[in-house]
DNA sequence: GCGCATAATACTGTATCCATAATTATAGAA
DNA sequence: TTCTATAATTATGGATACAGTATTATGCGC
């Protein structure tokens, strides 16, 4: 009697195909064994089809008729070409998330912000992604508009087909710490534009850090 | 031995309803009879299904788990929140463009500027409005941004829900010349930015002669 | 006469089955 | 030994059949 969720079986597929595709578990170029996987979870292709036909309107995956499915290969220029269009997107939200926000959400903000300083301090490096995570998503949502945060969640999707996309982060963890800052004063501040340009550069500081670790293959670990 | 178009079938058959939707042959918030339609195609329900799938990954139409199938009704709130996200990105395009394009890419952009001229002149709306989507078109493919551009064609499908779509143009037809010629003059000269500020105009302007002919809704015929 | 409950009907969701096309392997010829 | 052609195997695409749930209509009770 399960009320809620009457969730499709189609669409549960289709999540747990994107949380394996973002996990790398199904690595870009994979070709996706309709038959196996569909004995794998026990159910018929029929359901999985459908799903692959919803990854595929996202770009998650590649139907190549009569070929079958493989996972999308992002390329550096879809790297390349995404960041300054999420660079723009999410510096608009900023900017109208604080056009719109209220004193509670200024004050939910800054409680995300300072979770991602403590973990940053403490090196929790699982909670400092979800915080990051949440901070830019509350955001989106203050800014009040529907299509917006479609758009920019569809295209976060595709980055995240690009493994590089944690480690842009993981590399640069005080600076992009810093830019968090710049981006809360800013908001605290009421200064729409000063919060734009915040997380304008914010994104594109990311795209860069990627770029260079693109370039020098292991960032940390032995050389 | 059709070599060229190995287009799937539930490709096919989302495409055709994609044309009957934006026609409005079928209506936003009308129900989709699976078996009706199916019957009507001469196919079966399961590329059918597939198709739908799709067009619900594009916002077009709603799936309801156990209800089905319903043609998304886009309300004045989603109109308000699309348009001014087009001004910017189609503004971005006129930007990017004016930086990428070559002698000859002005040059075919004047020639269909020209026919918007002509067109208008004539009376000719069919091809005014042909003119005007090639116009905006090849700009957003000059930005040579392939995300940028998806974006904006996934936008403009969900507009087309909404009939009054091409009202905006229609009713204000020397106004929107006058818009296009302040575009294409920026353009001709190189300047990136004016490019942007006149194409984000173009499209705010837009957005507000639809919300006056949402206010006193017959806008030609008797009152 | 009105409201509620139950039954019947119809549509969605899933599974199975079949046909067609593509790929691969094997055999034969150069 | 290598390349080509043909055949066989396998996977995709589509159709049909079945099960489960929601909606609607009808009948009974208050």
């Amino acid at each position: 009697m399960n009320r809620i969720a009457p969730t499709a079986l189609y669409q549960e597929v289709a999540e747990r195909l994107r949380q394996r595709i973002f996990a790398h578990e199904l690595p870009p170029g994979t070709w996706i064994d309709e038959q196996k996987l569909a004995e794998q979870y026990g159910i018929s292709r029929t359901p999985l089809r459908e799903a692959l036909k919803v990854l595929a309107s996202e770009g998650l995956v590649e139907l190549k008729p009569r070929r079958g499915c493989y996972v999308t290969e992002i390329s550096a220029q879809d790297i390349n070409d995404i960041f300054p269009l999420m660079a723009m997107l999410e510096g608009r939200c900023a900017a109208e998330a604080v056009k719109r926000a209220k004193r509670a959400d200024i004050e939910e903000l800054k409680a995300i912000h300072e979770t991602l300083e403590r973990s940053a301090q403490e090196g929790k490096i699982e909670t400092f992604f979800e915080a990051n995570q949440q901070f830019h998503q509350r955001i989106q949502e203050l800014a009040g508009n529907r299509w917006l945060l479609t758009v920019i969640q569809d295209l976060r999707k595709v980055l995240k087909l690009s493994r590089m996309h944690s480690l842009s982060i993981e590399g640069r963890l005080q600076q992009s710490l810093e830019e968090h800052r710049a981006i809360m004063a800013a908001i605290q501040a009421g200064d729409a534009a000063q919060a734009e340009k915040a997380m304008h550069d914010h994104l594109l500081l990311g795209q860069e850090a990627l770029a260079r670790i693109h370039d020098s293959p292991p960032p940390a670990k032995a050389a």
